[in-house]
DNA sequence: CCCATGACGCGTA
DNA sequence: ATACGCGCCATGG
């Protein structure tokens, strides 16, 4: 990976306020990747540090292997799942809006 | 070089 | 709502 996309997808991430959410495709449009892959994957071998449980999948739902875990921190911080589901409707974040 | 494997996403059925 | 298929592309074998 280009070290430049990857601090720049850092950022991003970490540029998500508490009480929101991010798609993995948002983060990857911003960032300017031809696709949401790569953001996963950044955020697997380099996300522990960041707040990667505001990060979800487009449908609403967390990645299934976190699921239980990023649901929890997210509740603990305001954002509530209804059935397993975020509703970006109320809690994606707007770069321009904050 | 070819192939499989993902913290993904979208269109179809 | 569920299930596939296909595109995407970095990585590792």
């Amino acid at each position: 990976m280009d070290e430049q996309t990857h601090e720049r997808v850092r950022d991003l991430v970490a540029a998500v306020p508490p009480g929101r959410v991010a798609t993995y495709g948002d983060i990857a449009a911003i960032a300017g990747l031809a696709t949401p892959r790569i953001v996963g994957r950044i955020l697997r071998e380099d996300g522990f540090d960041l707040p990667w449980h505001r990060i979800i999948r487009a449908n609403g739902v967390p990645a299934p292997h976190l699921l239980t875990e990023q649901l929890e921190r997210l509740r603990a911080e305001g954002v509530l799942a209804v059935d397993f589901r975020i509703d970006l409707k109320r809690y994606r974040w707007d770069p321009n809006r904050e």
